[in-house]
DNA sequence: AAAGCGGGGGT
DNA sequence: ACCCCAGCTTT
């Protein structure tokens, strides 16, 4: 455990706090949530970008917010549909907990997102990110809320050589941030240290020249940006290859969904084998579609067949599947059926 | 503490 | 090819 007393000795708080805040409020991005700002409004777009880069929630926000724009709208709506706002955004469990999070703040608490913090991080799919973020950025405040951005933001201002993959090393962030934040802006200082991690104090080339905390930073200093923050690195992801199975009938599709917890829970999808367990595919090879997962690599081939693989599916038309949710590696799957459809 | 969980963009 | 992103839950 580093000592806290020693990071801070001879480092100048007020400085960080006045150069950070000041840089914000005159550079801050022109971002959807940061309109007509809410605890709601505030809530689901940390929940959109966990994990997620900002360019890439800001269409699938929008849409959201069109749709269900309070948390009365959220709660009244069924999971199909809500899901489906998801679709392509990625780690579906996130809206499933956001939706029985919401459901239960309009039952319990009366429509109101709960400003104490017990009461706030027991939500479902709230961690301690979101907690700090939310009670920060919503109702300011003095909450850490220690992502990836600010740990490595910290680590260079600081010097810290902690591995933030590990899950402890957050406890030490969020130890220094208590002690750097001026508790009187504790939202803009939460956003201004992520905004500053997102657009300057970048993992790969930092632009350090134009940083306005960089006369109290150690790894300018030291000329060190490049080795920090530490950060051990996973093994590769397992490959896995499976067939697919285009069987139309109709003008109706065969669809399988997937079981209700794991991977891509509850998804549609093709009749999906992993290859080499079941006999050999009768029909015709269409192509082969590869899919990236964090933690696993699909390689898909696409077979159109006349023959029912199991009794479990279910025959589609276009506007039935219209309704349901697939994930990504369908969505491929389902365009190389469609070239293929117009050769036919 | 480690693994599971999506998808995309930058270098 | 590798990194990593405004992380949380389960094991």
């Amino acid at each position: 455990m580093l000592n806290l007393d020693k990071l801070f000795t001879n480092y100048n708080i007020h400085q960080f706090n006045e150069e950070l805040i000041t840089w914000f409020n005159r550079e801050k991005r022109d971002l959807p949530w940061r309109h007509a700002k809410n605890p709601y409004r505030v809530w689901v777009s940390e929940v959109m970008l966990q994990q997620t880069r900002v360019d890439t929630v800001i269409p699938y926000y929008n849409r959201f917010m069109e749709r269900f724009p309070t948390i009365e709208t959220l709660a009244a709506a069924e999971t199909d549909e809500v899901v489906k706002y998801w679709e392509g955004l990625g780690y579906y469990s996130r809206i499933r907990n956001l939706h029985e999070a919401v459901k239960e703040v309009a039952s319990v608490y009366d429509g109101v997102v709960p400003e104490e913090k017990e009461r706030f991080e027991k939500l479902k799919g709230v961690g301690p990110y979101t907690t700090g973020a939310v009670l920060s950025i919503a109702y300011n405040q003095p909450e850490p809320a220690v992502d990836g951005n600010v740990m490595r933001v910290m680590s260079r201002q600081f010097g810290i050589y902690d591995d933030i993959a590990l899950p402890k090393t957050r406890k030490i962030f969020e130890q220094v941030v208590r002690r750097l934040m001026d508790p009187a802006h504790a939202s803009d200082f939460n956003e201004g240290v992520m905004e500053l991690g997102a657009t300057v104090c970048t993992p790969k080339n930092p632009m350090c020249s134009l940083c306005p905390v960089q006369e109290t930073c150690y790894a300018f200093a030291h000329n060190v940006q490049d080795e920090l923050p530490v950060k051990t690195k996973k093994g590769a992801a397992r490959v896995e290859m499976y067939d697919a199975l285009w069987i139309e009938k109709k003008g109706k599709v065969a669809y399988v969904q997937r079981p209700d917890k794991g991977l891509l829970a509850g998804m549609w999808q093709y009749p999906l084998t992993e290859r080499g367990t079941g006999e050999q595919v009768n029909g015709t090879y269409l192509g082969q579609v590869k899919h990236v997962f964090s933690h696993i690599v699909w390689y898909i081939d696409l077979y159109r067949v006349d023959t029912l693989p199991t009794d479990n599916v279910v025959w589609l038309d276009a506007s039935e599947r219209e309704t349901k949710t697939v994930s990504v590696a369908q969505q491929k799957l389902e365009r190389l059926a469609g070239g293929e459809r117009e050769t036919i």
